[in-house]
DNA sequence: ATGACTGCAAATACTTTGCACATGT
DNA sequence: ACATGTGCAAAGTATTTGCAGTCAT
C-alpha cells in the first residue's frame, strides 16, 4: 500500500476515533492497515496473523478490542454469514456479500441501482444505524474449491 | 399450538427432510414444534433448554444436528447477526431482522412491496440460495431493556 | 440390512475478562 | 493526571467430533 495512502488513512482514523471517544493507538492504526492492505474478509484470528507479522507483541485481546473500535468508528464492518467466527470488511462502498455454502469464501456483490437497498416497515422510534445484506449459495466455476469447471 | 396444526407441519416436514435425503426423527419433529410454538429468535443452546422440558434426554449434538437438517431443507432460517450465538428463526414468509444492538432482541420486520429485495451484480455461474437482510440499531420506546420512555 | 441419527463426553474454536502496566489526551 | 488501551493468561461461550448403540428406510 502507498505510503500517501496510508498517511492519509491514518489521519482520517484518528478523526473517526476521536469522534466517538476511543482513542488512536498505534495497534489500532496497525489492524486498519493490515485491513487495507488486503481486502478480503478475515477472521479476528486471521487479522492476528497478519499483524503479528509486523507487530510481534500484538495479542489476540487487542486485536478483538481494536476491530471493535473501528466498527463503532465506522471505517471497517464486521459481517456475519454463518455460524463460527465472524468476518471484517474494510470495504465501506454500499455493497452486500455473497457467502459460498461450499468453500466459504465470502465475495463483495454490488447493489443495483434503483432502489438499492429494501424498504421495511419499521416502528417510528426504531433508529437504523445500518443495514446488511447477505446472499447465500454457490460460486461454483469462479473458484477452484467448488470443482466442476 | 393446535393438533392439526401439528399434525400438518409434521407431515409436511417429513416430505420435506426427504427431499434433501434427510430423516424424519422425533427429535427433528420436537425441535421444529419447540420453534413453531415460540416464535421468537431462540440460540441453540435456548432451544435445547426448550426441547429438554418434554424430552429431557435430547443432546446438544442432536439440537445442533436437528437445526442444521431443519434449515437444509428450508423449514427454518439461521440467523446470524452478531459475533455470539446464532439464532434460529421459524418464520419462512418473506422478511428481515432488526437487531437492537442496545437489548440484543432481535425483531420480524416486513420488507415494503415494491422491489422488495435487492438486485445484485453477480457472476452469472453463481447460484443464490438465500438472502439474509439485517438492520442493526435501537428499538428503544418497543423495548423496557432500552430505557428512556 | 444398512446407513443415517442419537446421546454422551471430550475436544476444539471463538470470544471475553481481570489485572498490572503503558500510553493518549 | 487520569481514563483508556495493551498484553498476558485464564475463564467463559459456542460448536464440533468420535464412538457405540439405535432407528428410519
Amino acid at each position: 500500500m502507498a505510503t500517501d495512502q496510508l498517511l492519509a488513512s491514518g489521519e482520517s482514523l484518528n478523526k473517526r476515533l476521536a469522534e466517538k471517544g476511543l482513542r488512536f493507538t498505534s495497534q489500532r492504526k496497525h489492524i486498519y492497515e493490515v485491513l487495507l492492505s488486503q481486502r478480503d474478509h478475515p477472521s479476528a484470528e486471521e487479522v492476528f496473523t497478519r499483524a503479528k507479522q509486523a507487530k510481534p507483541e500484538i495479542s489476540m485481546a487487542t486485536v478483538y478490542n481494536s476491530l471493535d473500535a473501528l466498527v463503532k468508528c465506522n471505517v471497517i464492518r464486521q459481517v456475519n454469514v454463518d455460524r463460527g467466527a465472524a468476518m471484517y470488511c474494510s470495504n465501506m462502498n454500499e455493497h452486500a456479500h455473497f457467502c459460498c455454502d461450499d468453500c466459504g469464501k465470502v465475495f463483495d456483490v454490488n447493489l443495483k441501482d434503483s432502489p438499492r437497498v429494501p424498504e421495511v416497515d419499521l416502528p417510528v422510534d426504531f433508529e437504523v444505524r445500518s443495514i446488511d445484506i447477505s446472499f447465500h449459495g454457490r460460486c461454483s466455476g469462479k473458484c477452484e474449491d467448488c470443482g466442476q469447471n
